[in-house]
DNA sequence: AGGTCTCCGATCAAATTGGTCGGATAAAAT
DNA sequence: ATTTTATCCGACCAATTTGATCGGAGACCT
């Protein structure tokens, strides 16, 4: 429950790659092509693909074609929020379809609705948190490392 | 994207009309049974019912079989928090797999994950935040959700 | 004890997601 | 300028999860 989908979670490894080499300290700014990615986290090139397609159709990478082509980031990773990935690989989030708004008829119990109200509040909740944390905030290491373990990582403090 | 299950909406519609007929001021306690709830909300009897299965089986709800018989709260409505009756619905709740401590082998991308401190973070906020509200504050029509800040993320008080 | 009403466990169909394939495009080499 | 090659892009298929359903077991009332 709760869960986010594989795509999501490759999005999000995906762009802070992108992020730590783009603006990491450590290594000179380049464009990242998808197989590096994948290869050095071992996902599935071609889904791994397909994810940054679609991130590069809601303007969160710019890509570029041709050899020594890929992608990198459109915007400051400041400015990206998780929400905002998280929206652009899967569809709008919202904790029940019948919270966002526009879809009023597709809820049957929409007039004998109870739960309604409180739940809304869980919604906004999350979504306020999801879109309090960026790209930048996941940024806390050097680029290319294994996890380091215990290590306070910084970053979430802002 | 992060959308609850209908098993898990129908649920927690189930819980809150149990805890409004059991403890409200308007009408006698009585148990419920699967069908009133059903009709009442307009959901699949069925479905209801393996629902209250799963509730039960986690001492969420009590059940009295035979006629005249149906379901009551097993415990007091403000004990019953929205994150265990999503736990008992659908499975442990987490963000994403690798988050939940015992199944480490299931990553493949465990060693060079990047995004697993700050996710973790995100997912302990939504998991708080969802323990901090109660069955109880889905009664009424006054819904007041208290979310005590968490020490990690800012952003997150109501 | 018989009949009926209710919960219960196993089973089946639909939808979503995860994964794969070949073609279009643009830069680089010849 | 042409060929080559590396890359992105869009459509297609398979696997898993979710939604819904069925017949049987247990308990109450008459
Ligand atoms: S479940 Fe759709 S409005 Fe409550
Ligand atoms: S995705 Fe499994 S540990 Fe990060």
């Amino acid at each position: 429950m709760l869960k986010l989908s594989k795509k999501a979670d490759y999005g999000l490894m995906a762009l802070q790659y992108i992020a730590s080499v783009q603006f990491g300290d450590v290594a000179q700014a380049r464009i990242i092509n998808t197989k590096e990615i994948a290869e050095e986290h071992h996902i599935p090139v071609e889904l791994l693909a397909k994810v940054l397609q679609a991130l590069a159709k809601h303007g969160i990478v710019e890509s570029q074609n041709g050899p020594k082509g890929g992608y990198l980031l459109a915007r400051n990773a400041g400015t990206i929020t998780i929400a905002q990935v998280l929206e652009a690989i899967e569809g709008p989030l919202g904790i029940a379809d019948c919270y966002h708004d526009k879809d009023e008829s597709t809820c049957l119990q929409r007039e004998h609705c109870n739960i309604r109200t409180p739940l809304r509040k869980v919604q906004d909740s999350i979504y306020q948190l999801l879109n309090n944390m960026t790209v930048e905030d996941m940024m806390g290491g050097t680029p290319l490392i294994t996890i380091q373990p215990t290590t306070t990582v910084e970053g979430v403090e802002r």
